[in-house]
DNA sequence: GCCTTACTGTGCGCTAGCGCACATAACTTG
DNA sequence: CAAGTTATGTGCGCTAGCGCACAGTAAGGC
């Protein structure tokens, strides 16, 4: 396979030590992802850990009646698949790509075997686990307490983090699926941002005019995430 | 130290292999938890893990403004210090007695030891671990999704399997702050529970009369919960 | 037994977000 | 470039839950 990778790749495998990172390097499959691709239904048994480079991937929840919530976002900086990890083979979330790009994966099975056998490689990925939890907790909070314009910052921030550009290409009605809420609530949010020259919205295309200014106008929940990740690699 | 513990203890620990039991339980500490006590508070050391006998504690998370939000209950089925297996050393949340009663402690430390030498102690952890994580996924998604009465069913059906009791007590004004909502709310919500004779309330005293009928007026998300943690010592 | 304190019930105006129905407006495809 | 498709903007009535104010009412202390 001949796929332009990133220059950087995944941070979570790039912290290892060389020869856990030679290791796991072996079993890596590039793939590459595309808008909307499910890489894995809840449930369904998880053949693979996807390690997202460029790309950026969703956690998302679909209740009976079709109601969905974004429960974490995962990027360069982390892993979906961390059930595999924790010993079990299913999800109650399904995994969508949201910003297509590239990545690797990699069998469940081989996974859990450097996981088991390599300290180092289960120290990092626990305490990756350990932040992608804080996400989820910090998801339930906003979920409950933050206007829908903070929540959209918040959103849109953990978005930018991942994708290390200042463009973002998706619809009003794929963030109102991720936050679950309706079409029309985005349409009026991204407005008050779009009139206070924070972003600039047009056609699935946002471009993110000033990133502080929209930092200042997120619930304190972003900061409490982006702590939780910042703090991953240092210990 | 004489405590009348429960007969049966904490099943995840029971669940261990003897051997690894009898290791854990040298260091194991008994301790009695008072209602609204803090076990320990968000961002600070995470001294102890907990093992909850026959009380109840809940994770809270609290925000600037004084609002909260219960993120998951553990009682006796789990631990409460799962930051510390997974290599971080504080949390995000609070941990409140909700429920007074008897439990276990163990430092931190020791217990990192324990869990890094011993497979068996490190494998059902993770699983419980997964399973917390499931109980905050359908947090959050119920947070967004489900009516006030609907949470408070799932609420309630959360508590009633970890005390094996039918009577809870607990004021109205306790209930809001964990669902994080009015407390007005709660007690429109009980109200309509009991005219339906599915509970009968009396100043902090709840007790469910119908509990199927309790499961049936709750939402998806209860059976989810409760599914996660019935597989968690399947396997 | 009285009095304080804690718990619960109720009413009322307010707001955020929902559901629905359209009206535009911009790409895309033939 | 016409036509269909997709994305966004807007209006309107509706509901759940909030914030506040206050009225009962049980329980426990002295």
């Amino acid at each position: 396979m001949d796929i332009p990778f990133s220059p950087h790749g995944n941070t979570l495998i790039n912290a290892l030590p060389l020869e856990d990172q030679r290791q796991l390097i072996e079993s890596l499959e590039p793939l590459s992802m595309q808008l909307g691709e499910v890489l894995y239904e809840s449930e369904q048994l998880l053949k693979y850990v996807f390690f997202p480079v460029d790309a950026i991937v969703s956690l998302l929840y679909v209740m009976e009646n079709g109601a969905s919530t974004e429960i974490a976002v995962v990027g360069e900086e982390g892993m979906v698949g961390t059930p595999v990890i924790m010993g079990t083979n299913t999800s109650s979330c399904r995994a969508v790509v949201q910003s297509a790009g590239y990545g690797y994966r990699i069998r469940s099975g081989t996974l859990k075997q450097i996981f088991d056998r390599r300290p180092a490689v289960a120290h990092l990925f626990l305490r990756y686990t350990q932040a992608l939890i804080t996400q989820i907790t910090q998801t339930a909070v906003c979920n409950r307490h933050c206007v829908l314009e903070q929540q959209l910052c918040r959103w849109l921030l953990l978005s930018l983090d991942r994708l290390h550009k200042t463009e973002l290409i998706m619809t009003q009605e794929l963030i109102a699926n991720m936050l679950g809420v309706r079409r029309e609530g985005i349409t009026e949010a991204a407005g008050k941002l779009q009139k206070q020259g924070l972003i600039s919205y047009s056609r699935g295309h946002i471009h993110v005019l000033n990133r502080p200014g929209l930092e200042r106008m997120a619930c304190e929940c972003y900061q409490v995430v982006r702590q939780a990740y910042a703090s991953l690699l240092y210990a």
